[in-house]
DNA sequence: ACCATGCGATACCAAAAGGTATCTAGTCAA
DNA sequence: TTGACTAGATACCTTTTGGTATCGCATGGT
């Protein structure tokens, strides 16, 4: 009963991690594709990986001697649903602010 | 121009911050009110208050001696736009994997 | 003026996170 | 079966993070 949402924010969390997310969108991975990305061991990238699994954010489907990561939007679920216990509370205040926010590119 | 959204979801991924965020939801509270809800000390909890400060959710606003937290909704948008890049993507999938999700409690 | 009180700042510590190097194990082609 | 390629596992290092203890600084009541 380990608070899942608390996995999937910890996955989230780094900026590794949202960008192999980015780039899953686009299309399933190995773990190779993906290091080709950035700038760090094949081993990094792995951990990342484990990270975003554990937080249900993908899901990994062996295909011969490869492994696909592969984007499960069913783990952005707990998140989503955080975000929406708040609902009332930002809609109402990010709709006053909006406008004040676009004049002012601080 | 470090990215406004590292600092959000860092600030987002510990459980204790996002617990403070729900109590602020409920009215704005000095430090010394939020402690009395943790089992840990107040410098820790003002650790906790700085990061959501650098993630831009929270605001300070001094009264007296006191200093009141508040909540700054303003501070989750860069997190809502990212989760809005893959609105289309979460939105395909999570709509066909919805009925399959509550038939399977795992 | 005093003294309680509410905070901020700092030094310090243990644990977790991000990274590399290295070794091992499957899978496919020749 | 040998060799090349893809990936998992582990040991190890460094930095960050979450926490405490402690000190000093304002503010407000008496």
């Amino acid at each position: 009963m380990t608070d899942s949402a608390q996995l999937a924010f910890r996955a989230l969390a780094d900026p590794t991690r949202r960008e192999i997310i980015r780039l899953l969108t686009q299309q399933d991975m190995s773990i190779a594709a993906l290091t080709a990305h950035f700038d760090m061991t094949r081993a990094a990238v792995k951990k990342h990986l484990t990270v975003l699994r554990e937080g249900g954010l993908i899901v990994v489907h062996p295909q011969g001697r490869e492994r696909l990561n592969r984007l499960d939007p069913a783990g952005l679920e707990p998140v989503l649903d955080w975000l929406g216990l708040f609902d009332q509370f930002w809609d109402d205040r990010l709709d006053r602010l909006k406008s004040v926010v676009e004049r002012s590119p601080e």
